[in-house]
DNA sequence: GGTGCGAAGCGC
DNA sequence: CGCTTCGCACCC
């Protein structure tokens, strides 16, 4: 063993001296030597393991160093090389990723990283669903031309976007497994996204049963470390697979990759819930890009982006525009506004009479409202008080047990006997929930059979696939649910769907909230007549609107043309983009004057076409004891918006900034 | 004089 | 970041 001190600058020369930067936190850049025998593996880019003080760390190569460089002190060897799939545009992708969200250009790295190091014990059991299982089918014509236009672009070896409009029921699987097998007969891998981890496994599942002697890994937050291992496994040995998941897929380094499907590309669940928000679908259109492959957008209500990218980017547009089993739901809108008679505000005559007629035929009714808990809120009658979380900005909402809860932080307040202002003892409950509705259609149809599944009941897993399942094998008449329910689930029993209060979020003040009502409702009707030529969708509204004209699946697209016209007049996504900077910090007078400065920064620096708005306090502007002001760049050019942010001294603050592009909410 | 904990310093 | 070392308060 030659030890350090008596090695001289001629023997030194024999060695690759390296810099390397760690994957912690730890920003400094290290040298290191390599010994000869893995001077042949060692570039930049790649990751070794290196002795640091008494331990090992991970880090990444960022330079090869001249051989005759002098160093002021002891250099040590590294210690290994950290096996890595051979990606060779995976390093251009992290960095193109990073600077797009102006984050660390090390960040994917880690974040492989970390999952590799995962503890074993960490076991998230994923959703059990059940599986129709669909034996292969005889495609038809539209799948045909679908799968023939795409394996066009797959044979080229090109980057080419195809939005895959199909309407609900239309097969867009069938088209999936159909192009998943041709990759996998080339030797590659494919990924397939969706919005959410119940719904990648209920389609590892499908893929698993459908398709024989494929190796199909799920990778999300439900999937085991054994299972993430075995992936690395196969990435490693670069054996042809599909990765299915929301997020992580993308993030992989894959070294033949064929295609990437992104399905219900409408969801805002591709964007992360945590900073730095990345858009798993914009994501993929990266990797693709620099791959050279395709990727499929599938939706039944392709998002007004994606439409508009059509037109303004030569994405391709395939359409599915028939349902492989029963027609269509008949689509009625009824106002709520209306004074004629009836039984409950909530149930209009029309609503009652249509119920009625499921419970006497013996089929099957979902009530769809999107609101968790009892009502919104409670008020003194006395003082207009409204009872409201301590941590968060945001009033409390009642619940069956009478608890109030806060939804964002969980505060909960047992009892609420008096106002803590004025001792008053009367309360006003506003709005409406799922447990309220209940208690309602209880009363007006004592023989039903009525369950309600919405995001409170579905934390308890088993009761809520015990609802799933008592409602599919027709052991409950009516079942009133929130989102939950509107997706990935088939009831071939259902022939009515009522929509309680269609409106409840199309006021809301965020610039997409016609489009991603329209997408909600259209997505709820879609789980009614799935098998039935005679259904119906009752849509009740307090006010009208005209996204309620188009709520039937084929005058969707009819959609676009009017929304498109909006955006372009006020100047939102995607005719410009958005960023949003987040400004957080405990104190509220540092957060407020922080917010200030980087406003007039930005103003200051800005170009003619960037806008800046704000600062203005976050809708709930306190979270958890952290106090949040926004300030929004507006602007045709991305990249320029990304350049002046980049430009901003961030040290020099001591709130915490975040950085997002187009963001959801 | 021992110890316990937070701040400061260092890593190749 | 993770780990070690430093220094000061506090022990009774």
């Amino acid at each position: 063993m030659l030890k350090l001190e008596n090695i001289d600058r001629v023997k030194y020369t024999q060695y690759m001296f390296i810099t390397v930067r760690l994957l912690n936190n730890f920003s400094q850049e290290l040298t290191y030597q390599v010994p000869q025998d893995l001077q042949s593996a060692v570039y930049r880019g790649t990751l070794v393991q290196v002795p640091l003080q008494k331990r090992i760390e991970s880090a990444i190569v960022i330079g090869i160093e001249p051989a005759d460089a002098v160093y002021p002190f002891k250099i040590r060897m590294i210690d290994s090389i950290f096996p890595f799939p051979d990606d060779t545009s995976y390093r251009k992708f992290a960095t193109s990723l990073a600077a797009f969200h102006q984050i660390d250009s090390l960040y994917l790295f880690k974040r492989v990283k970390n999952f590799l190091t995962e503890n074993e014990d960490e076991v998230v059991q994923a959703d059990q669903e059940k599986i129709a299982q669909a034996t292969s089918v005889q495609l038809t014509d539209e799948q045909i031309f679908a799968c023939d236009s795409i394996q066009e672009d797959l044979a080229a070896g090109r980057y080419q976007v195809t939005v895959l409009h199909g309407v609900t029921g239309s097969g867009k699987t069938e088209v999936y497994k159909q192009l998943f097998s041709s990759v996998l007969a080339d030797k590659k891998c494919a990924i397939l996204l969706l919005p959410e981890v119940g719904l990648a496994v209920q389609f590892e599942k499908l893929l698993t049963a459908q398709m024989f002697g494929v190796e199909i890994f799920g990778f999300h937050s439900a999937t085991t470390i054994k299972q993430k291992r075995a992936l690395w496994q196969a990435l490693l040995q670069e054996r042809p697979c599909i990765i299915v998941g929301v997020h992580l897929p993308v993030f992989l380094p894959i070294a033949h990759l064929g295609i990437i499907i992104v399905d219900e590309e409408h969801d805002a669940g591709y964007q992360e819930k945590n900073h730095p928000k990345i858009n798993s679908k914009n994501a993929a259109l990266l990797k693709a890009s620099l791959k050279n492959i395709p990727v499929v957008l599938g939706s039944a209500t392709p998002s007004i982006s994606s439409l508009w990218n059509i037109k303004n980017k030569s994405w391709k547009l395939v359409q599915l525009k028939n349902r492989f089993a029963g027609q269509f739901p008949k689509v009625q809108v009824v106002a709520l506004s209306d004074k004629k008679e009836r039984k409950n505000f909530w149930i209009s005559a029309e609503l009652y009479v249509a119920m009625q007629q499921q419970l006497i035929k013996k089929e099957q009714t979902i009530i769809f409202i999107n609101r968790r808990g009892y009502s919104f809120f409670v008020q003194c009658t006395g003082c207009t008080y409204i009872f409201s979380c301590t941590n968060c900005s945001v009033s409390l909402t009642l619940h069956e047990d009478g608890r109030l809860l806060c939804h964002y932080c969980n505060f909960c307040l047992k009892t609420y006997e008096f106002c803590p202002d004025c001792k008053g003892k009367d309360f006003l409950r506003k709005g409406i929930g799922t447990q309220q509705v209940v208690t309602i259609l209880q009363k007006l149809f004592p023989f039903a059979k009525i369950e309600r599944a919405d995001l409170d009941t579905t934390s308890k897993k088993k009761a809520w696939q015990q609802t799933v399942q008592d409602f599919y094998d027709k052991k409950i008449d009516i079942l009133v649910g929130t989102q939950s329910i509107s997706k990935g689930y088939h009831f071939p029993h259902v022939t009515l769907v009522g929509i309680l209060w269609a409106d409840i979020n199309l006021h809301f003040p965020v610039y997409n909230a016609a489009e991603t009502t329209l997408q909600q409702l259209i997505q709820v009707a879609g789980r009614a007549g799935r098998q039935s030529n005679d259904s119906t969708v009752i849509v009740q509204t307090m006010t009208p609107h005209t996204v309620f004209n188009y709520i039937n699946e084929i005058d969707y697209v009819q959609f676009y043309h009017h929304e498109i016209a909006k955006r372009h007049n006020v100047g939102y996504p995607p005719a410009k983009h958005i960023a949003e900077i987040e400004i957080r910090y405990a104190d509220q007078n540092i957060v407020e004057k922080e917010a200030d400065a980087i406003a007039n920064f930005f103003i200051s620096m800005a170009s003619q076409e960037i806008l800046v708005l704000g600062p203005v306090p976050a809708v709930i502007y306190r979270i958890q004891k952290t106090y949040c002001q926004k300030i929004f760049l507006k602007s045709i050019d991305r990249t320029a918006m990304i350049q002046l942010f980049a430009k901003l001294d961030k040290k020099q603050f001591l709130s915490s900034l975040f950085f997002t592009i187009d963001p959801i909410s």
